[in-house]
DNA sequence: TACCTATTGGACCTTTTTTGTCTTTTTATA
DNA sequence: TATAAAAAGACAAAAAAGGTCCAATAGGTA
């Protein structure tokens, strides 16, 4: 139930890639896919979505690539998955008012509400400079630890 | 992103239905299909799915129909929607161990799971009982208004 | 200028999931 | 026996997911 698609675990991926080069360095669409295990001609159109929401910018011709168009430590989850998957939106009604002719009287309404606003919360908590760092022995990292 | 299910929405409709009649009446399909928006024969399936896993106890011929087979007071959100579409799983990492070969360095893992954990906390923390009394004036009922 | 490199855009495709329908069978009642 | 109602299961259209392919474009380089 609920579950993200493979564009937007790929998508996440392709962030971390790139959050982890060097500042300013060029990545191939060739080597973002290989190394994060996603097939190259889709991850070239999640790139292109990401470049046209503005979260990466690409460069054509020789020596072209991509790279974070801004600071990972000020991109979030939230942005990431956002950008490719859409608004978080457990149910329908709350794509806006009147959406479903019950959600006057519907207390069910209020539960995806809290649902999404947590959902929101949890992703817009967590920034992509810190997921790229990588976790040696994973001791006091500050998450939760919880599967 | 994340979206519910017709399927899902639909069956927590007909949860609703079953848990306002009075204790013991028993309903037919589609008298809870009219009543709840579901085309009926969609409705018979989800309700042939509820009684597999307990929730709803159904009896034929005449005079027979469906009725919840535990109290509303005790039957939980998140039963009910895990009855129809199986365990809350943000990511199919979360499945289980070794799902991704890649969770053991992967810091993304372990923000899923506190998703999870809290959409289950929010879901299994409201009853059908309560979301099915009426609400009117919605004042002081103790629920989060987010949207 | 010609050529190479790399992203862009868009058409296209296959598979899976969603969202149902229809028909036949079973069970229970009158 | 006739009737009523759920159960089971096959079927199917539509949408979404998950990609592929190729021509066009933009930028370097010789
Ligand atoms: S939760 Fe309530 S308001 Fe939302 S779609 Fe379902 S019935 Fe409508
Ligand atoms: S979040 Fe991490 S562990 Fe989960 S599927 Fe993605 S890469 Fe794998």
């Amino acid at each position: 139930m609920m579950e993200l698609t493979r564009k937007g675990e790929y998508a996440i991926r392709a962030i971390l890639y790139l959050a982890r080069q060097p500042t300013g360095r060029l990545s191939l669409v060739g080597e973002i896919a290989g190394s994060a295990g996603v097939p190259r001609t889709f991850l070239s159109k999640i790139l292109q979505q990401f470049t046209r929401t503005g979260l990466v910018s690409s460069f054509r011709g020789t020596g072209g690539g991509f790279t974070l168009a801004r600071d990972p430590a000020g991109i979030t989850l939230l942005e990431v998955v956002e950008a490719i998957e859409g608004p978080v939106l457990p149910n329908r009604c709350l794509v806006g008012e009147g959406t479903c002719e019950r959600d006057g009287t519907c207390r069910v309404h209020e539960v995806w509400g809290r649902v999404r606003d947590e959902m929101v919360s949890i992703l817009a908590g967590v920034t992509i400079e810190e997921l790229a760092r990588a976790r040696e022995g994973s001791a006091g990292d500050g998450l939760a630890k919880s599967s």
